[in-house]
DNA sequence: CGAACTTTTGACAAGCATCAACACGTGTGG
DNA sequence: CCACACGTGTTGATGCTTGTCAAAAGTTCG
């Protein structure tokens, strides 16, 4: 169970036993709970079993800004941990279940063990790489490019560890929220959504997304998964559009 | 000279004497350099010993959007060693030396010296946490309030490393940079800063800001230095608005 | 001293925000 | 099981912030 939290390099079994025998305590939350609120001294990391999870931000005039969107095997605050004061705040999107590992424990880990300092290190670039790719998103993209490209990113993100099969993925955002994350507001995001579908590039059923074109909805977003940093497996298969079973798969790296 | 590449975590002697020791060759850039170019696979690590660098995507229509802006001491292609495949762009703003440090140099210190991992981990994790804080910015706030936090930001950061003293310090972009940094268009920027200008809150000369009122700018900017994750004594500084010599300094975690 | 950037200005257009109202669905308690 | 309330999605009218285009004035540097 803990040891399925994707780990994107290649570990020894001794490394992976390791990471399995770490302390933690389970916890279940409930929608909206907050995990971690900005100015907090964290004392526990953080994985996610399962469910959705988003960071964010509040600005002045009170409007909110989301960092970013996690689900099933996501170390959701390695920054927090080991920066100490948390600089954005962690809250739940949907039912879901972490795992709380002692901030020390993880720390000892590392030192004890290199290779897994350096695994956990790469799932930190790649949060980073995801953040500046964010960046651009909401600095220089039209509204629907932003919607588009949040869409490919998600579901491209979920196949990649199996939780989605091609066509459909998960989507439990509200239009809200979407907008939180693309920097519009929700009427907007609402009209581009309508947009979307008209154009039969996406339908949408209760919590789920449905990409009739994938290729489309790429180019309308604007999106190249480089950025992710998946295996070049998965890019591969990107660009030739087939659809096969994605795997658990990292590499380029180590 | 390489050994002032800011380490903010405690490092032991011996650490530093290894980080000094790395082979490394000096290269000295002219503005506009590129050092990386999105997609390439870096074989080397790049610390900037002077000048300033910035790193950019461009997106679909052509548009640029500046990710960070970095100087002296700031270790600049972690990411991209490690994750070996650049998913952005890193170019020379100003004239800048830098040090190049061959990729596998630094996975083997980080190997040998979990400190020195430890301190790297810390500086991306830091360098994520900007990025974040540039989301809020550019997805949340006005064009205003972009440009003053942009202001504060480049202004803390650089009197932390005691690159400039308190009243003003250096802005080498131009308007059509800012622009870029903040997502609007070099036009705006340009109103933008009259405005600021005759509000009496900063006055530019050239490649040189000063910020008259810093109070008055960080609320104008919604600019709060926590992000920065700077010692608490910078940060109380902050606070109190005092006007010491600020050395290196960087505390809070380790 | 001149070429090539920058900064500045003005008129105008567009994208997205704002406000407000209504429809829809979903879950809850009576 | 229905009624109701609340969150979410949808729609329309209107306006502000920011973008676009174009040209002139200022600056830097070889």
């Amino acid at each position: 169970m803990l040891g399925r939290l994707r780990l994107r390099s290649h570990l020894r079994l001794e490394d992976e036993e390791a990471l399995v025998a770490l302390p933690h305590r389970l916890s279940a939350l409930d929608p909206g709970t907050y995990i971690v609120r900005e100015g907090d001294r964290a004392e526990e990391c953080c994985v996610l079993l399962s469910g959705f999870v988003y960071r964010h931000k509040v600005v002045a005039d009170g409007a909110r800004q989301i960092l970013s969107v996690h689900f099933d095997g996501d170390v959701i605050d390695l920054q927090n941990s080991l920066l100490r004061r948390a600089d954005h705040s962690i809250q739940a999107l949907t039912r879901a279940q972490v795992a709380l590992v002692p901030r020390q424990a993880i720390l000892d880990l590392c030192e004890r063990r290199p290779a897994i300092a350096h695994a956990l290190w790469v799932e930190t670039l790649v949060d980073a790489s995801i953040s500046r790719e964010w960046i651009a998103n909401v600095g220089r993209r039209s509204a629907r490019q932003r919607i588009a490209h949040l869409l490919c990113e998600l579901a491209l993100r979920q196949e990649s560890i199996g939780l989605c099969r091609r066509p459909s993925c998960l989507w439990p955002m509200t239009q809200e929220q979407v907008g939180d994350a693309t920097g519009l507001t929700s009427v907007h995001v609402n009209r581009i959504l309508q947009g979307l579908r008209a154009d039969r590039l996406i339908s949408t059923a209760k919590r789920t997304v449905t990409i009739l074109d994938r290729t489309d909805l790429q180019d309308e977003g604007d999106f190249d998964p480089a950025y992710l940093h998946l295996a070049r497996k998965i890019a591969r298969v990107e660009t030739k559009g087939q659809d096969p079973h994605y795997g658990l798969a990292m590499a380029d790296h180590y």
